[in-house]
DNA sequence: CGTAAGCTTGACAAAGTTCAACGATTGTGG
DNA sequence: CCACAATCGTTGAACTTTGTCAAGCTTACG
């Protein structure tokens, strides 16, 4: 059903490595092969319950890393897959292509995320990951975390996880696609997203939207204009204060039961 | 944003066998452990490439084999991870739980597709699993699959791609739900069933849905009426012939074209 | 054979989309 | 550093699609 066949140029990370800065819109920067072990993301990042042998085991798969400026890819989908990429800073959309040209935001993904395990199965990837402001990610070459995860059981089991955490998200997401109304489908994106970044010692009460007002209506597949003007309605309400992107859950209760429907 | 939580009786097939069929609404029949070597399906429900001997690693994975009547459940929300089934036969959907008490068919099953595997990150299943007919699973202790993909790279793979394919139809299910009208979603999911029909051997234009108006519209993410409505719709216009659960379809292209958006 | 469940169809209501206008913010080149 | 363009966000009004409610019909099941 999704435009797996499209014919966009891919990027090779090893062949952009030796050109560097050469090529627009590219690869900005490459750091060393994984400096995993002084990385302050390594509580977030890294599969806990390692040794610190298999941590070196892990650290060693981190092929290259990667830093991205707003609007670029780290990879399109069609572009063969390499392997999978972890964020270790700023915020990256994935966006599904339908051949008639629709396109549909389909995740949100920040520090500590997973990204491209959904092309592990295949060649290519189904779907295009796009930063969202500039972000920092490492790439995981999926042949070597195949060895490996054979050696290391707590590999295999990290990798298993972040299969099936996604599988769960995606069909928590299909429910809500499914089922809810607009403004649930608001409060439920705006929880979820304040939640997230809680876990990462950011505040849940107060942040900042990276992404547009389309962006999240196509995430929720509603139009931008509903979503402003459900913003505009929690803000009537009391439960918000929106400021363009700067958000503000004012009452976290009533936000709760706006996405369950209980409507006060 | 699922309802992890439930306490529905969780139902042990060990402790199962023992009461075989003394438990209304439990395990019908067990048949022996491993009987893969005989069994027709072995081409769609086994990995291919296995060596011989690989292949009786995999079914020595095969820890029991259920039969199931119209109605009853695989596993419900809540019940302890196992491990994963190899559907043999019949028909199952899935079903996700809000809450709030809504819930969304979230997935159909057939011959040779896996289930269950969105609860390998977990403790417990995040949905039910519903037979729609008759339907026969075999079932996988994932602790032993996990051993054995150690020693048979083919079986990590077969794993992996299960994972992953499960990713992308939920990622399109996503898409579906967040961007196409009624009619669309109708004919994706006709021509959708179409194909997984064919490469199971069945007619591609004819067949009968094992599932009702609801359980379409709840999968589809509308209401039954409107389901009904596009296949009378779609009758009409030439393209179906539906007469309740049998299914015709007549003009092949122009059902593409729907799917397409592009109305004629 | 009767009752319940599933399916179809119509009329009306509600939610969200579309179109359009306008204000705000951002970024860029003179 | 300012001015202008472009993008982004808000809001209103008309319109479209789908949902809701209700009735009638068919099919399946006990």
């Amino acid at each position: 059903m999704l435009a797996h066949t499209l014919t966009r140029p891919a990027v090779d990370p090893v062949f952009m490595r030796s050109l560097q800065s050469k090529i627009p819109d590219a690869v900005e920067s490459f750091g060393s092969a994984a400096p995993c072990r002084g990385c302050r993301l390594r509580p977030t990042c890294v599969p806990t319950g390692l040794s610190d042998a298999e941590f070196d085991q892990f650290a060693a798969l981190v092929t290259t890393h990667r830093r991205l400026k707003t609007g670029q890819a780290i990879y399109r989908a069609g572009d063969v897959f390499k392997g999978i990429y972890l964020v270790r800073s700023g915020f990256i959309k994935t966006v599904a292509l339908l051949e008639d040209g629709r396109e549909q935001v389909t995740g949100f993904y920040t520090a500590g995320d997973v990204l491209g395990i959904d092309a592990i199965g295949g060649v290519e990837h189904p779907t295009d990951a796009v930063a969202l402001e500039g972000s920092d990610v490492c790439l995981i070459a999926y042949e070597r975390l195949e060895e490996s995860s054979h050696d290391v059981l707590a590999l295999q089991r990290y990798l298993h996880r972040a299969l099936s955490v996604e599988i769960v998200r995606k069909q928590a997401m299909m429910v809500l696609l499914g089922s809810m109304r607009a403004d649930e489908r608001v409060a439920t994106f705006l929880l979820n997203l304040s939640e997230r970044l809680m876990q990462r010692g950011f505040s849940a009460s107060e942040f900042i939207l990276r992404m547009s007002r389309e962006e999240i209506g196509s995430f929720l597949g509603i139009k931008l204009e509903t979503v402003s003007r459900v913003f505009s309605k929690l803000q009537k309400a009391g439960l918000l204060q929106v400021e363009a992107r700067h958000v503000r859950i004012v009452d976290l209760e009533a936000l709760r039961a706006t996405m369950h429907h209980e409507v006060a």
